[in-house]
DNA sequence: CTGTTAGCGCTTTCAC
DNA sequence: GTGAAAGCGCTAACAG
């Protein structure tokens, strides 16, 4: 099918032997300057290109991360890809996507399939279910033999490898915060990924400010896995006249947005709503919602650039470190009272 | 660093040759019932994984799939990349993703990175920079060196391989029909993706249909990439007194519907608005938007598929196809008149 | 200045 | 039943 041009083929065509091809490619000073010029008119007229496969087996470096998402419709994970692709590439390195569904066995198949030895690193959000049965075995293979790795937002505490996340706590206690500050009163949380490990951090910075506030109180809603969210919320909001919400996760702040309206709530009048959201959705919604944004991109980004510092200036006593990207309250019109 | 277990270390221990081993692991008619099971026992004490590099180097294939998308913040082609990754990992193959970002450059650079040799074949969408200026002599050179390659969505018909579209024109005539149906006689279509293939296709349906259409008139705006989409929208929709619009790409859509409420127009009773779009945007925007699914993820498994048959069963005389994936106007609450 | 050689890890043919 | 040897395409140490 595919036959491609190889230092052989040049060598015998020039009369040379491979070695003084392989060297005058890379303008070696001990060739000659005649007989680097015949072979770089050789080659460009062939338009030889060194087998990736090759040089990657000689060197065992084969300028691939490994990238492991658990969701890539999710915009925040698509946005972090997006990070991670463009700092790659930048730096001459590929990717390969796998996208484990939130499957545990799926996110185990990857690591598998990957280190044999098809990356030089690899760039992880764990899984729901992995964050759920915390069963990190894959990973602490993974350390044992010294891959470099990088986890972010989705991270845990039991492997030792850099981290890069958002201040989800902080993030949380700021937007109530604000809420208080603007005066609501009656302020809900409302996810349907209370499993997370963010969404736990958020649930906590949320009481934490609450509990320092004896006059507001919080009512939380988590809506199961399965449970039809739109209805669940609708449900709740009818049921509970609060003056503020704050959806945990995109699908939920922009549902919440919806069924207000729906409910003949007026926003902001009514109802305040902060969203954790990046997305096209909060930007494109009516009212545009005001939202925590966790800046997936520079996270992507900057968890390429660690990874990719470690796999080139790779030290044996390297040093963990967890990087947190500081997050944004992006306030947009009329989703708050002033 | 990394030390992994090579055929020769086992070899080694087991006082064994190394293309015994190797056979013995394939468990191979040749060897016998007590080497094979000494073989398979030290093999998963030590966990052994043969090295994918040599493999693939051994016999020029890569298991891997290079994948050329425009963009990954677009709903659709993360709904795409999701459908050819699922499809690419449940037959054994890895999917190494690149991003244009639009630019005609970084196609080209993108191609010839994956080319030598470390990817099976491609699946790509071409850049909107590279159907403007129309130059594909990168994929001609594919196509030479008989590279597998199928096209989806953004797609030419000047490279002689599989394509996997969607029927814009068939379904933008659809939508328009149904405005006309429900009532509708001064439609407009938008967009700020006019110089696409796809919307080239969308816009010619819109104007065959309502060419048929004498009482009913179309209306273009088409927003020029730079311009400030949102208030381009609200000034058109101003100044023209539409009862429909029918968004040709999903952004667009879901401003012409934020807009119209902006300016007091009632949904659906003032304007009726459809749009091209699958995404969360428009599933979450009130009132929901009735849209054409373009069923990205059913594209891009579908070429993934077309794209696996031929790597798996190639065959010198391969005939090229053109699939056409149907589209499906999905009806939803309140933005069309009954 | 150019060539020989060994080797990355594996598969496969051919001997023994 | 087992092993030696060649080769995938490349690099690099070492000879000449």
């Amino acid at each position: 099918m595919r036959k491609k041009v190889t230092l052989k083929q040049l060598a015998k065509e020039l009369n040379l032997s491979i070695s003084t091809v392989s060297k005058s490619l890379k303008n070696d000073s001990e060739i000659s300057e005649k007989t680097i010029k015949r072979v770089h008119e050789l080659a460009s007229f062939y338009n030889y290109k060194p087998n990736a496969l090759a040089v990657s087996l000689k060197s065992s470096k084969t300028k691939t991360i490994g990238v492991i998402l658990p969701e890539i419709l999710n915009h925040f994970f698509a946005e972090a890809l997006f990070g991670i692709e463009k700092e790659a590439s930048e730096n001459g390195y590929k990717i390969v996507t796998c996208i484990t569904n939130e499957s545990h066995k799926k996110e185990i198949e990857y690591v598998e399939m990957l280190n044999y030895s098809s990356v030089d690193g690899f760039i992880v959000a764990l899984s729901q279910e992995t964050q759920v049965v915390n069963d990190l075995s894959h990973f602490e293979v993974l350390k044992r033999d010294n891959v470099p790795m990088v986890m972010f937002d989705r991270v845990t505490n039991d492997i030792d490898c850099d981290r890069v996340i958002v201040d989800d706590m902080e993030a949380s206690k700021n937007a109530i915060q604000h809420l208080i500050n603007t005066g609501c009163k009656k302020i809900a949380i409302i996810t349907s990924i209370s499993a997370l490990s963010v969404a736990k951090l958020r649930i906590e910075g949320a009481r934490e400010v609450t509990a320092m506030n004896p006059d507001v109180s919080l009512i939380e809603l988590f809506v199961k896995d399965g449970d039809d969210i739109e209805s669940e919320i609708e449900k709740f909001l009818e049921n509970h006249n609060v003056d503020a919400v704050l959806g945990l996760d995109e699908t939920s702040a922009a549902i919440c947005v919806n069924m207000s309206i729906k409910l003949g709530r007026k926003i902001p009048e009514d109802i305040s709503i902060i969203g954790f959201a990046d997305g096209l959705l909060s930007q494109h919604s009516y009212p545009k919602l005001t939202v925590v944004s966790q800046h997936a991109k520079d996270l992507g980004r900057r968890a390429a650039q660690i990874l990719l510092n470690q796999l080139i200036n790779f030290s044996e006593d390297y040093k963990t470190t967890t990087e947190i990207v500081k997050t944004s309250l992006i306030l947009r019109d009329s989703t708050l009272r002033q």
